[in-house]
DNA sequence: AACATTATTGGCAGTAGCTGCCAATAAAAC
DNA sequence: GTTTTATTGGCAGCTACTGCCAATAATGTT
């Protein structure tokens, strides 16, 4: 219970930071500032956040969460790409188009700020492990086998690929686009 | 020329800042020891480079220059894993031993401290920027396609995960195992 | 309901990564 | 040999972050 409840306000602050990212940039944001903005000390931020940019980690993480339902989902005789086309519509589903659009700023954020890139790409390590795992049930593959690892991988890079492509050239209905590029680039590398 | 002079400069530091970290760790090692050893001010120091986890990214764009140019020498109608098999002994000819290991102790580094592991992760994004340039002249693909950005970051995670795997278990002959996770995984992705 | 216990928070002080600014020195151009 | 230009160093300063202790809130016990 105690841990739902720190999960909860990590995702207040985050929606917080998130949005002074958004209006100010990254670096002209203080952690006082978030600090304020989400009504808590400065000190108790640092409690939940290691730097400024980790801020951006639960909101980001629901989409690797929505990401993973789907693959869950993936029944193992079926082609993974023709599985995504036919179920991928997780964004859509499970938070509403704003918080959509507040994920893709801040992918389109870490294009302009290195040190928020670098917090992206360990968020998306870090998926990369949870994939792997999921994996690992849905296919015959051990658990800890060279093979499942990079199979992850190349799914994992698949998406970041996919995400990247979309956020640049962003389309009236980001959800839809999103679901045929990462089906596209999966089919390219399994 | 004056750039010359510069990478060579910025070579330099990261070698004793690679020390360094090896010796004490990374957030025990100050910028002002890396500066001191390295015979420079703390302030050129910081104009070399933007932060103290960045000073290793010299060192290890020489392992990222090899398969480059491993990848530059592939016949286009040849398969990439056969390729690599016959002709990846890149680290070993471009570098001593010694540099080798010095690679492999800071991958093995990147997995204890995190901000490391954020500036590996930077450096391999840009690693597959370059890949996806040498992919363009060596298939048919044009060069800004999708495609071609899925299939450079699918070798890439590819090559990132045989690395991190070798890393773990490092054997007696380094190179002649990494050239084989590096092949093997590949194959799985292409 | 009163009290003891434990976890979470806030305030304060301090360290260190980094930046801007200007003077000093070195390199290059002429 | 002098003017110009690029590179370096020193200093001051900001802020991201940490350790430590007190305060408050949550929880459990009788």
């Amino acid at each position: 219970m105690s841990d739902e409840q720190r999960q909860r306000q990590r995702l207040e602050i985050s929606r917080h930071a998130v949005r002074l990212f958004a209006d100010q940039g990254v670096s002209a944001t203080s952690g006082e500032q978030i600090a304020r903005a989400a009504g808590v000390s400065e000190r108790t931020l640092w409690r939940h956040f290691a730097t400024k940019e980790s801020c951006v980690e639960p909101l980001l993480a629901k989409m690797v969460d929505a990401f993973q339902a789907v693959l869950r989902a993936w029944p193992a005789e079926l082609d993974l790409a023709e599985h995504l086309r036919a179920a991928y519509t997780p964004l859509l589903d499970s938070s509403s188009g704003a918080e959509l659009k507040a994920l893709l700023a801040v992918v389109r954020m870490t294009h302009d700020e290195q040190a928020l890139r670098a917090a992206y790409l360990m968020l998306q390590e870090r998926s990369e492990l949870t994939f792997a795992e999921v994996l690992a049930e849905r296919t015959s593959l051990p658990a800890d086998s060279f093979e499942l690892r990079v199979r992850a991988a190349a799914i994992n890079a698949a998406l970041k690929v996919a995400t990247d492509h979309l956020v640049h050239a962003d389309t009236a209905d980001a959800s839809v686009e999103h679901r045929n590029l990462v089906a596209d680039a999966i089919s390219l590398v399994t």
